[in-house]
DNA sequence: AACGGAACCTGAAAGC
DNA sequence: TGCTTTCAGGTTCCGT
């Protein structure tokens, strides 16, 4: 599920969720999520006593800043299939549930994450993962020259350097598959091959997946590709066999279903240039 | 330095 | 029906 838009939705709910209230116990059920090195103790003694006063979203990530007895930061990456919920704490816990912050006045926040690919970790301001982190096309736009100067070092497919976060953090492989698809760029061009004209209307395609995507997700209707019923939101991801939706239909260009980079990308042969 | 592929996990859906 | 295979939005490690 979460690639940017939806990290940052889980931060604005996590925001309305947990600033100004205080932990009183933390709990967590499946240690797999935490660091080599880190411990459900080590995490309980950092977050209970203490109150959230901010959280953040940089990329993928997400953090806390966490005010009282001990100062601290906490962070959360989301994986492949983590998401936060708000409970009563007297509620039993969920299914997948594999962590929980406890306030006192009560509520409660749960962290549910089948896969087990997210991460529950205590860490410092300059947490060395959060620092490795590109841009963030949200937070910072999206420098133009700067992803042209990286393009130039790079050889491997343009849609496959997307998904490095140090070029751009936040960008998964829908948005990645979305942008090459609003940019009319084959996504298996090599990233050194791209005209300044072409990284710039990448760029634009990545700023509006995003925007687009985020802005479908306002409110409580939260739309996930893989629940039932749940109409697929994107242009291309997820249409593998289906008619392009640019191209004429007289044309009978099909979308096509390739893998790149070991991640599924769908692109149309024909617009996609 | 950069690249492709495997590994880490589990569940849902599709295939037979 | 029930068993098997395939696939999934991310990151990291490893050999080349």
């Amino acid at each position: 599920m979460p690639e940017l838009p939806e990290v940052e939705h889980a931060r604005r709910t996590l925001e309305a969720w947990t600033v100004g209230r205080t932990v009183r116990t933390v709990n967590v059920a499946d240690a797999r999520i935490l660091d080599d090195g880190s411990s459900v103790s080590i995490v309980q003694r950092a977050l209970a006593g203490a109150t959230v006063n901010a959280v953040e979203r940089r990329g993928k990530w997400l953090r806390m800043r966490m005010r009282g007895p001990r100062p601290a930061w906490f962070y959360s990456h989301l994986g492949m299939t983590g998401r936060w919920l708000s409970r009563s704490a007297a509620l039993a816990p969920l299914r997948f549930e594999r962590a929980s912050l406890a306030f006192r006045d009560g509520t409660s926040v749960r962290y549910l994450d089948p896969r087990l690919f997210g991460r529950f970790v205590v860490g410092p301001e300059d947490f060395a993962p959060w620092e490795a982190l590109g841009p963030d096309p949200l937070l910072d736009g999206i420098d133009l020259r700067r992803l042209a100067g990286l393009f130039a070092t790079r050889r491997a497919p343009v849609k496959t350097v997307l998904l490095d976060q140090a070029v751009l953090a936040g960008v998964g492989n829908i948005q990645a598959t979305e942008a090459c698809f609003l940019a009319r760029l084959d996504p298996r061009r090599a990233a050194d091959s791209l005209s300044r004209k072409e990284v710039a209307s990448l760029a634009r395609g990545i700023t509006r997946t995003i925007r687009t995507t985020l802005a479908g997700m306002e409110g409580e209707t939260v739309v996930y590709v893989s629940e039932p019923g749940a109409d697929n939101p994107f242009l291309v991801y997820g249409r593998g066999g289906e008619p392009c939706p640019r191209c004429p239909r007289r044309t009978g260009a099909m979308l096509d279903r390739i893998v790149l980079g070991g991640r599924t990308t769908v692109f149309c042969p024909r617009c996609q240039r």
